[in-house]
DNA sequence: AGATTTATTGACAGCGCTGTCATTTCTATC
DNA sequence: GATAGAAATGACAGCGCTGTCAATAAATCT
């Protein structure tokens, strides 16, 4: 006769029990005929509790270690860890809300920017999100329908959300802006134009990368260069403009009062302007538009009179949209970072800086992104 | 002597009763120096049982009224509703989630489709979500680092989603779908190749909008009508295609096989298809691109040579892109109901039709969107 | 009217987790 | 080796809501 001997495991123990658990189940709603819909898929779900059993530790602590609070054992944390591993375990993010009071959800919102912008920002505040656990839902407001204050107090009553991102031109409301303070919702305004104390925003340098653009050109051997600037109630355009006069100054260039033009961003304003420029008795062998929509519109003026791009006429624009890489020639143009501000932003509302680091904002990298609209033989000349 | 009575409604013997607990809470926290930071701001968020006491009924019946269900008497549901805009309730998510195992959230999954698109997906999507109480997640996905399959079954692992939208490339991916099968997580292609057994679906009908671009060119009196084809990959490419070629048939018009040109969807295959054309002997009098992109690359290429849009060369695009509007002359295309279909599909997952009413997919209206790159003067001289 | 069915309501447990606080175990000190 | 203090761990209640099931009220039928 041989003897047989099962070794059964904690682990296996523990899916026994589930399993266990879901026959008696299921003999109880044959019997009965009743239908719990609520178990059943949930049999096989590990919770808490069980990683706790097979760690042999309490509940409490597994979730001292998930939650990398202190005060853990080096060796407890590891068993933890090992078998939380070992059921696949992931916390239940409803579970957790509810008795934390947190809701681990960060919003976003907009209205109505350009799609590429809130794609990227979106992106950005994705990944941080993602890194911590965390996940973003997005709402779009409309800030000329109603009151967006209101909005935002409707939608927080019923989302309680951990902070709040906002983008230009909503981080500059006054209605919203007051609702997240009165609510004392943590929030991170991305390019804002006013700067509010004790709260810390995400932007770029406009000025600095203008100035950058503008030096580019000039250090490719222009003098005359015209500017475009933006549409006027944008907090951008005058710092664009700043960058450029600063660029033009250092190098001792003059500023013809000709050479800048006003526009509003879009396409047709930027045709309008560069057929100003170009219609000039000396017109400028560059031009400079603050967005890429205008920049593309210099391209089609120029190419309709016949001014090659960029061999009679160099093209600057700003933002790198895809129009940028569309465009023939390919645009040279600013990158702003985007995608950067938008996980700044996010992590900023997940691991908010602690008093003494708390910096008033935080300034991500542009970049220059050269490509063929400008010409840079004469770099190569000298 | 004058008697003063004070008369408390039960609205602010509600309050009084909340505000006397804080107050409670506020010496007990003085004496102990305890920070229970969980209840700094909740004292007066009003929950289940506030409204259960205004409108003096149970818990439960208050759950009944606010989640509709059936069984309640008028009276009774109305009293209830009342209590609840008074007291300004709101439910918490987080706890109707742990109770009824569901998360009011739906998943939007992407993979790296253009800004504008996605942009649109969501708007649709987010607005069905708001009518409702849900909410959307967003998570881009890359179909190419990993595999595709195991990254969204770790984030369903962490996020029990209610349903999912699954946007193209990603809604064709047999790993995606076989895992959202196996977790029985309802889901909702966007315009997918391939149709599946009992999965409703939602589309656009790119044979019928085909055809009705075409048929518009030949009505304003084209009679050589290019063709650019699209990715060769990409379902709607045969489908436009199709749509190109019925028309053509339909007017007994023949299809000449130089005419038919592939491309790619990108402005450069535009480019390359529209200098191909152009060149032959006896050109199209119109050119249809299937997409707006490499529409663009043609207008470029006629202008290029002096054709003159659309008095020479009639162009015709598809997707109604930023692009379109921002070309010079504006574009003719087809506007695909991006933002109607985002909205169906949250509205499938959110009200899942009953097996009766159970359609394999839903074709939404697309428009054929007339602008200035097309001429129509033949329609009026008919 | 009384019996039976049906509609309406309520009591209560418990979803999975964390905060609080008590208890146990370890470490450092004299 | 005894003691105080710190570190590690656990017991337990409860977050706000819904599912279950029992209790009650109303409607319908003999």
């Amino acid at each position: 006769m041989t003897a047989l001997s099962i070794n059964l495991s904690d682990l296996t123990l523990i899916y026994l029990n589930k399993y266990m658990a879901f026959i008696d189940l299921c003999l109880y709603l044959s019997h009965s005929g009743d239908q719990r819909t609520q178990f059943k898929n949930d049999f096989m779900k590990t919770t808490i509790t069980d990683v706790a059993k097979l760690a042999d530790v309490s509940m409490k602590t597994v979730s001292r270690v998930l939650n990398n609070e202190p005060n853990v054992a080096k060796k407890t944390r590891e068993k933890v860890l090992r078998a939380a591993k070992e059921l696949r375990y992931s916390p239940n993010l409803a579970a957790k809300g509810l008795a934390s009071s947190k809701s681990y959800l960060i919003a976003l919102l907009y209205d109505n920017p350009s799609p590429n912008y809130i794609a990227n920002i979106q992106k950005g505040a994705i990944k941080a999100c993602r890194d911590n656990n965390y996940y973003l839902v997005i709402e779009p407001l409309s800030m000329t329908n109603a009151n967006a204050g209101d909005e935002v107090e409707k939608l927080l009553e019923r989302l309680p959300v951990d902070g709040i991102i906002l983008t230009p031109p909503l981080c500059d409301d006054k209605d919203v802006l007051g609702i997240l303070r009165s609510l004392k919702i943590p929030y991170v305004p991305v390019a804002p134009t006013i700067e509010i104390n004790g709260v810390s925003s995400v932007k770029m340098d406009d000025v600095q990368a203008s100035f950058e653009m503008t030096e580019y050109l000039i250090k490719s051997g222009h003098k005359k260069i015209g500017f475009i600037k933006g549409h006027i109630e944008h907090s951008a355009t005058a710092l664009r403009y700043k960058g450029y006069k600063l660029a033009m100054e250092k190098f001792n260039l003059k500023i013809d009062e000709n050479f800048i033009v006003n526009g509003d961003f879009s396409f047709k304003s930027g045709v309008e302007a560069a057929e100003n420029l170009l219609r000039l008795k000396e017109p400028p062998t560059a031009i400079f538009a603050s967005n890429d929509d205008m920049a593309a519109g210099v391209v089609s003026v120029a190419s309709r009179l016949g001014l090659e791009v960029p061999t009679k006429l160099s093209v600057g624009g700003f933002d790198d949209t895809p129009l940028a890489q569309i465009l023939f020639p390919q645009l040279t143009t600013v990158k702003q970072p985007i995608y950067e501000m938008g996980k700044m932003a996010a992590n900023l509302l997940i691991n908010p800086p602690t008093r003494d680091d708390l910096l008033p904002s935080y300034h991500l990298d542009h970049k220059l992104i050269i490509r063929k609209s400008t010409d840079n033989q004469n770099i190569l000349d000298n």
